[in-house]
Formats: structure tokens, sequence, C-alpha cells
DNA sequence: TTCTGGGGATGACAGATGTCATACCCGGAC
DNA sequence: GTCCGGGTATGACATCTGTCATCCCCAGAA
């Protein structure tokens, strides 16, 4: 039996996840948790082979949890599932080591399939989202520009900013303005929007 | 048997759940779509007696696939059912003629119970959202308000916005700023964060 | 070693944004 | 018939934002 740790914070998404998958004959859903911070211990007690993990979850994001269970539990397959095919999430999901990155749009039989596919060591993406991610290129934003633009989304107004990074205003307005063109956009506003669908924040 | 209809974008979420209710003695899933101008034709055609709605859906709302039912179709009971448990969705959707209102945070088990409880009359609510939603008021904006903060959401400029609704840059300015005050924000971008948690937009 | 890129800062400037007072038109409530 | 709120508009004003040039420091690459 393949032993599944599923990580969703949605119980109603989570258990229908975990009943559909439990209808397999080789998978048993061994553990479900509804935090990003409680992946590594639920996957270190439990033993299991592979882990299924949300992007969006309290505590920390399902791509952080990947990068945990990379160093500390080598052997765990790790599968990302998440809403968004953003590019920049496939990229960083990657980068961090995950195994498969499955996008909740297609379907439910995809979800067991790649489980046992990452067991024989394949790795599963769907190859209209790797075109993208490569069609698109890398994350232009530098750490601080990030950084500044992720504080800006929530509305805060320049002196704030500073605050909160221990900036100077001018300092983040200039971060801010390279963000904007990086972005191609006309004003923060927009830069946040596009930034987001693109996966860079 | 009850005939249940599924309406949800997400294939794998909404073949998961579809498994799930299946899986109930009394419950029949006839039909599922992934696009809310499909709910009515769907439902008709296989004579349904519950429907499920996810709210954002391509196509159109499932608050306002639910206004459609109720008009066309009024003996179909309609759940709804979303990620986000949003004072201003709860609002609309018992306006619009809802008789169940979950959140996918909930345990998978409402699901079911609740598919019954409204053939049974019963309206369905969380207490907790229910609270949230009087203890708020209604919607403080007026539809112009709510026409140009939408327009801004997207980062749009002032001289786009007054463009596309037909009004002088001026008035963009005044609305904008009666939202952000009704908003109890310091700037547009703060402005559309608090309405979108608060489910006005 | 020199060059380059990122982090950080300042000052200046133009243009965008937010606020306020004021005004007109309308339809519905009283 | 008057009053009120919503929709629309203008002008004036103070700030906030976005851009640019220019500077310093530091680490790694060539």
């Amino acid at each position: 039996m393949i032993r599944v740790l599923l990580a969703e914070d949605q119980s109603m998404v989570r258990e229908a996840l975990a009943t559909l998958l439990g209808l397999e004959e080789d998978i048993d859903v061994v553990a479900q948790v509804a935090r990003g911070d409680e992946v590594v211990a639920a996957a270190r007690e439990q033993a299991v082979d592979v882990a299924l993990l949300d992007i969006e979850m309290p505590g920390m994001t399902g791509i952080d949890a990947a990068a945990q269970l990379r160093r500390e539990l080598p052997g765990v397959k790790v599968v990302i599932v998440t809403t968004f095919g953003r590019p920049g999430y496939l990229r960083r999901a990657m980068e961090q080591g995950a195994d498969a990155f499955l996008v909740k749009d297609a379907p439910a039989a995809q979800l067991a399939d790649a489980v046992r596919r990452v067991l024989r060591g394949e790795k599963v993406i769907d190859p209209m989202l790797a075109a993208a991610a490569l069609a698109e290129g890398a994350d232009p934003l530098t750490a601080r520009e990030r950084d500044v633009l992720r504080a800006a989304a929530d509305g805060a107004v320049n002196s704030e900013i500073a605050k909160a990074l221990h900036l100077s205003e001018g300092t983040v307005r200039n971060y801010l303005s390279t963000a904007i063109q990086k972005a191609g956009a006309r004003n923060r506003s927009e830069a946040v929007r596009i930034a987001k669908e693109k996966g860079w924040l």
C-alpha cells in the first residue's frame, strides 16, 4: 500500500480528495493536515511515501513545506496540487524539489495517477504549464523589490512600507518604481495584479 | 433518491465532491457542470431536486445562477458552497433565494446533511457567518462607487476609469474618495482589498 | 584589479491621487 | 411642495506617487 499524506486547508475539499484516493486499491491516506507547518511532523510520524500539498495554506506555503520535507525526509515524494497554475509557482515548486505539479482544474483521475508515477521516479508536470513557465522566463524581481511589492499589495502607503522594512521612504519609491517597470505596469496596483497572476509574490 | 446537480469549475474538486456525495445511500449526483451559465439547462434536463453551486465560476457566478434558478425552476433547492465566507456573499446569496450557505472550510459531512435539510424546507447557514453578516451591516457602497472601485481594482488609472464608465475624471475621483472613506481605507489599494474581503465587489 | 549588480539613500520634479466645497438635475418620500 | 440622496460635474488644494540622476558600500565575476 502507498502511504499518502494530504495537506489542504479546506476541510471539505481535503476530505473529499481523501475519500477519492481511499477508493483506490493501492493507496492509503494515512495523514491529513490543514496547515503547512504540520506537514513534516505528520509525514515523519506516519512514515508516508508521498505528500500531496496545496500551496495556499495557513502557517506555511506548500512550496516551503516541500523544501522542508526535502531537507528532513528526502525519501518522501512531493506532489503539489494547487488552484492556480501560475508559472512562477511551478518554477519555484520544482526548484524546491517537488516531483509533480497538478492544477485542480485537471481531472480527478490524474491525482492517483501522479502518486503512482512519482513513486516510480517520474516527474509529472502538465505540458501546457511547463511550456508557459519556460516561455515566460524567470521572475525578474529582486528580493527587496518583491518585499516592497508584497507590502504594497495590502494597501500600505509608502511611509508604512518604509517603516515595516526599515527603509527610507525614497528607497521604497525606488524599488516600487523598478518593480512597476519590470512588471510592465502603469502603477502599483497594476504591478501587484500582474505579479500575483504570474506567481511572483 | 435525491437528484443533485453539482456546479464547480475545478474538475478535481468537483469530481471528488461528487464521489463523496455518491457514497451516500439516498443521494444521486445526476449532473455536473463547470460553468455558471450551464446550471439552469442541466437542472431542467435532469429534473434535479437540489443544486450545489460554487460562487466563483466562469460564465456566471453561483449567486446569479441561483437567482436564475429561482425564476425558472422555483422547485429546485439551492445550496451555495464557497471558498470564501464573506458576509457580503452570504447576504447576496440569501437575497437571491439560496436555501443554504456552506464554506469549504466546514467538515465534508455537512454537505450531505445540508442537502437533506434544505429538502425538508430548512435554511442552513453557519451561525458564525450569519452573526458576522448581521454585525457588519449592509454594503455601504452605491452602485457607481462599486463600479469605480471595481475598475480601480484592475490597476486602471483615473483617466481610464473615466473613459470606461463615461464619467469625468473629477467624478471618478469623487466616487473613489467616498468609497475609500466608507471602507475606512487610506488609499484605493486598501479600499479594494477591504471591499474584496467583505464581498462588496 | 576592475567591472558589475544588488542594496540603500538623497534631492528634485511632474503628474496622479485624495479631499473638500459647491453646484445642478432628478426621483421618491413625507 | 419640499426635502433628501444619488448621480454628475467643476475648481482648488495638499499630498502621494513615480521617475530620474547621482551617490555610497559591498561582494562576486572576469
